[in-house]
DNA sequence: TCGGTTTACTAAATCGGTTTACCAAAAATA
DNA sequence: TATTTTTGGTAAACCGATTTAGTAAACCGA
């Protein structure tokens, strides 16, 4: 049993296609379809339970409603999370969502970009590594729909929904320091990433600010393409080096040092205090302690829709930079 | 500046859209095109950067290259894991993920599913609350590449790629019975999937393998509209009324009540085990201790992609019901 | 009862590809 | 040289919708 498409009930009907169309597109008053066939159409539609084909309808209106979601690791719960909320918002107005990991990779993030592309989706929500690259860029200058959130390239004007970076990582750390500690080290990934540049800078200024000796040897940057092997090393060291606070950039380096610490050195998970960029629901129950800035999820997600919604609308340029404020979480 | 279609690639080289259609496919050679005439096209297509419109392609093959992923929640880890590691298989045979979180309700569910039927995707992934339901059925009498993971209705014949539930539940609560305990209660969303109902099933066969009373007070249903008041309700009567063990169906009742436990009654986490079905990272390091059964979430998306590529492609009427083991981890 | 308007509906073009069927010229064969 | 085969292409139909431009018939006022 075949599908049936809008040529078989006119046919059926003995109507034409266009007819169909028409009421099918609650035009059927304003086309002067007599109450008689629209009634007829519309209960015929209903018997054989028509479905339009959105693949014809987007051919030829020239929109899918499809938003296209590039994020590092869509099985990262901030990137989970933010996509979940965005499925549903966008849900609402009536788009749906494709996804693409990009693993941080220039070359998967650009294929994933032209995947999307071919096809058409209407507009695009990135957490991208790599803003600066041709088809993203050439995407800009040609107005296409996006938004950018979580990363930025300053040099590249765009949509961006940020979150407030350098001043939060310094007020979580001055916490651990009015406590008392004085030898913070600090663990990253690869910070090719212009936030988390920020992040790191925000560690450096609350070093400066109280007056404490920034070791640049206490600041380790961890492989992203082996993350466990590598943060055991980089986090052994610091824990040789007696350190009492380590500094986290993001939420994967968080929850595999507190594995690794819970692991390795399960006698000092007292003694040490964390830093987390990005929260986890874990660290309200996890060892060592942690102090962690949480992005606004559910701000994030709206207002990315928020956005793109409106330069699909408009289909005007527009470049807009919003930063939002983290909450910080002490424990 | 346009985006060319090959309309407007064959008028600027003078030759005919077929031709131009031909050469794309790698079908000039075997199409009769000069090797003169196919470099030229190849050229200019590299030289303008030609995409081809993959909804023009859809509509006219009838194929989309896309599948559809249908869960209760894909930011839950265990959906989200499962969903990248399929969305990495499936790019590798050429297709990619739209997906679509249900809450678990039916309206939703079935909404979600028309969406991608009218999107005609390819096929469908899904863990469904609901197979049973009108849509699903009918695609299953109509045969539509489809493969069910995580949950079964026995009435109902398909493809379902599965985890053993009865016997590991019974086993890993035997691990706390042999470690003496004797008062074991159970905490599960409402069972109205049936691998629910399997794993409350070896709870009840583990207290009745070892001579221990089966109390229906002590198990609990939480309302999974409302889990985290529901759940700190339920909890906290297992707690008052002296159980040494807790068991729970899924990760995310576990998860909740890890965070309950810490949060309400910090002096009794090392007093209590917890039994959980599904494996959370978390587990290695949280209070109480966790026996969990894990899943093998690279299996079971190897598996559906690979049977549901098998499916679309002979187009043969198949019911594969495979049970993977799961793996028991004591700490 | 004639011209204009409204009513009720339809043929055909279009979106951007793929594919079938066909054709002229050149080359090969009889 | 006449005929067949191969080479190198093309026109047009098609996928399933939307939309423009149009057309008969009914209606309506003068």
């Amino acid at each position: 049993m075949k599908k049936k498409s809008i040529k078989d009930i006119a046919q059926d009907l003995g109507v034409s296609k266009t007819t169909v169309s028409f009421v099918l597109n609650k035009k059927g008053d304003e086309k002067n379809i007599s109450k008689k066939t629209q009634k007829m159409i519309l209960d015929y539609i209903k018997k054989v339970g028509y479905q339009p084909n959105q693949i014809a309808k987007s051919l030829k209106n020239g929109t899918t409603n499809t938003i296209g979601y590039l994020v590092p690791d869509i099985s990262n719960p901030f990137y989970a999370k933010i996509g979940r909320t965005i499925e549903d918002l966008l849900w609402e107005k009536g788009y749906h969502l494709i996804i693409g990991s990009t693993d941080e990779k220039k070359e998967k993030e650009e294929r994933l970009l032209n995947m999307f592309l071919n096809r058409q989706v209407d507009g695009l929500i990135i957490a991208s590594c790599f803003i600066k690259g041709e088809v993203l860029k050439s995407l800009s200058e040609h107005n296409f729909p996006m938004v950018f959130f979580d990363r930025e390239d300053p040099g590249c004007l765009a949509n961006y929904i940020l979150v407030e970076n350098k001043t939060p990582m310094k007020e979580a750390i001055q916490k651990t320091i009015d406590k008392g500690a004085k030898k913070i080290g600090l663990l990253s990934i690869t910070p090719d990433v212009y936030s988390l540049k920020l992040r790191i800078d925000g560690y450096k200024q609350a070093l400066l600010d109280n007056g404490l000796e920034y070791d640049q040897n206490l600041l380790r940057i961890v492989d992203h393409n082996r993350i466990k092997e590598s943060a055991q090393k980089e986090l052994k060291y610091l824990i040789e080096a007696g350190v009492e606070v380590v500094v986290f950039t993001n939420n994967q380096i968080t929850a595999t040092a507190i594995w690794l610490m819970n692991m390795l050195y399960p006698e000092k998970v007292k003694e040490i205090t964390f830093v987390s960029f990005d929260n986890l629901d874990i660290f309200d129950y996890s060892m060592p302690k942690v102090i962690s800035i949480a992005q606004p999820i559910d701000s994030i997600a709206k207002q990315s829709v928020e956005i793109l919604a409106e330069v699909i609308k408009s289909k005007k340029i527009k470049n807009t930079r919003i930063e939002l404020k983290p909450k910080l979480i002490v424990r």
